[in-house]
DNA sequence: AAATTATTTAATCATTTGTTTAAATCAAAA
DNA sequence: TTTTGATTTAAACAAATGATTAAATAATTT
């Protein structure tokens, strides 16, 4: 019979090499990152890696389509939401974004080196573009309620005041920089402001 | 004598290994890049690679080097003027990174996994907040000119709106996204708007 | 042209690194 | 307790990769 057998004392193996290679992974990059790191991190053997996850590229898949998933998800609700203003839109944007990043800040990076390995096609700005928030701001365009932005360039700016401390964070808290406790304050700070920022731009012709 | 003798015929094989190297770390990284590739890429041999440069660290390092002053060099001029304006100091600092960027678009990405790759310390923030342009947002913030804006947040929206473009640009540049072409246009109407933006943004209290 | 020095190469070495193997150990079921 | 399958390990393998060597070729000086 195929019955299922657990072991149940301690956390699972594979549960440990996961998270191993979420933190590594997504902290250094797949090439920065060997096996026998992550089963050091993970604190199992070697081979017990290829035995769950057939391959290094594969377990990287894995932690890839859920940092992926992650970074995407956060939008997609948000930006379809035909009941919000487009001020309740960037306000809940941004926050859901920082909440997201302050817990895990490597993210963004891990996200854009992935589109520099190899290639890979990221459709982040095909999902804003075509959401419902374009739709209102082209609305609010034509009813000269906002200046006559270019779209792309309004996700350009929403994204690049959330996301690009993240992305820069480590130059950020250097030496005489940020402590992790302050740069985590600014981020809280700019929760709050980058939703007006935003409002001020969209006055500017 | 040691007299110096030159090749003159074609390019020197030392250029042209610099040059390959250039082109694939600033593209890809150290770690996705193999000297076997530079060599190819250089149309060299292998063992030409360690004769002029000693080891793939030592040529990684030149090329780290002239990035990194590349990147730098932009602000330390611009921001101690003590002849120009805040509004001015903004218009050239932007300017002149996205003049730069266009050229070498994958430099921002190269600089900020240079700091990823084992935690060096890159003095951005430093340059910045120890500047003459720091100086003079304080001024302006007293006589009740600017908003009451976090230096730090203000470096930061500069730099995140100039330069985030180009760290993201392979999300932007997807099959069903900009060209090349439509990405350099993008760039050249945010140089003349992220001044006007960042105005915008120093009145919000 | 001969000598000298710079440049270039093919072949090899040594280490790192992803993967596999075969055997040992452990936990649940019979 | 014995059996059975899941879990874990040490050791080894094979390919990739950074580096070296020793010899050949090309350019410049004498």
């Amino acid at each position: 019979m195929a019955t299922i057998r657990k072991k149940k004392v301690e956390e699972s193996a594979e549960k440990k090499i996961l998270d191993a290679a979420r933190k590594l992974f997504t902290e250094k990059g797949y090439d920065a990152i060997k096996t026998r790191d992550i089963a050091k991190e993970a604190g199992i053997n070697l081979a017990l890696l290829n035995y769950y996850f057939r391959s290094k590229e594969k377990l990287f898949e894995i932690i890839m389509k859920e940092n992926m998933g992650g970074f995407m998800e956060v939008i997609t609700g948000i930006v379809n939401n035909e009941k919000t203003s487009i001020k309740e839109k960037i306000e809940t944007l941004v926050a859901n974004y920082i909440e997201m990043l302050t817990l895990n800040p490597d993210m963004p990076l891990f996200v854009i080196n992935y589109a520099r390995r190899d290639d890979q096609r990221i459709k982040m700005r095909e999902k804003f573009m075509n959401s419902y928030f374009i739709k209102q701001i082209h609305q609010a365009r034509k009813a000269g309620k906002i200046a006559n932005i270019n779209p792309t360039n309004l996700m350009l700016n929403i994204v690049a005041l959330t996301i690009f401390p993240f992305v820069g964070r480590r130059m950020l808290q250097n030496s005489n920089g940020l402590t992790p406790q302050q740069f985590n304050e600014l981020m809280q700070e700019r929760k709050k402001m980058i939703p007006k920022w935003i409002e001020a731009m969209l006055k500017v012709k």
